[in-house]
DNA sequence: ACCGGGATGTTCT
DNA sequence: GAACATCCCGGTG
């Protein structure tokens, strides 16, 4: 067990007016945010806004289903969703209520519960892989479908968001990755310098 | 380092 | 039937 791990956890949980903004607003400011999950704690540093109906990149853009529910619910939650047929991706829902919007968790520096992760895991060669990329990321966390809703403001199924008081990092903007629709817009927001993004912009 | 292909199944057309 | 907010592995340079 490392320092790290054993330093208790300090820090304010993020409220929902944190949350009830533009996703473009909150996305930068999640970057040096503490995601946390029981044993588990990383600092975040990658991070796409998907901005409802007007953002054709959006899962919002065609309105509410039953997959998009928790997106269109109120800010300060946790959008969950499945994709490729094996991987979940976890989003905090922002804006007002039914706007449908999100910022995807993309990548996080491991700061917390290392050995945890490796477990749940075992493809990564080097802890550097560990949280680089949005499904990698559920898949160290445990995050599935069970933590879709999960309210990340009274972390009701354990999962939240911390401001620990690190200084607001300094970002890069970039484009989102993986889309067809909106690939153009500038929605991504990375920390400058940081190895552990899953792409520089 | 970069690229290509396969995995795998839900969601929506 | 196609698309999909991805990842992993094995190839080549």
């Amino acid at each position: 067990m490392s320092t790290e791990s054993g330093r208790r956890l300090r820090g304010a949980r993020l409220r929902r007016g944190f949350y009830r903004r533009d996703a473009r607003v909150v996305a930068p400011e999640l970057l040096g945010k503490l995601l946390v999950r029981g044993p588990v704690a990383a600092r975040i540093v990658e991070v796409e806004a998907y901005c409802g109906s007007e953002d054709p990149g959006s899962h919002a853009f065609r309105g509410p289903t039953k997959r998009n529910a928790t997106m269109f619910g109120p800010p300060g939650h946790l959008y969950v969703y499945f994709t490729y047929g094996m991987h979940w991706c976890a989003n905090a829902v922002c804006g007002e209520d039914g706007e449908g919007v999100a910022v995807l968790l993309r990548a996080a520096v491991p700061m917390r519960g290392l050995d945890v992760m490796r477990e749940r895991r075992p493809a990564a060669k080097r802890d550097l892989d560990l949280l680089r990329g949005p499904a990698r990321l559920c898949q160290a966390f445990g995050i599935d479908g069970v933590s879709d809703g999960a309210d990340l403001v009274t972390a009701d199924r354990e999962v939240t968001i911390v401001d620990d008081g690190t200084p607001p990092l300094a970002a890069v903007v970039g484009t989102r990755i993986g889309l067809t629709k909106g690939a153009d817009l500038p929605w991504r927001w990375c920390a400058a310098d940081e190895p552990h993004v899953s792409r520089r912009p």
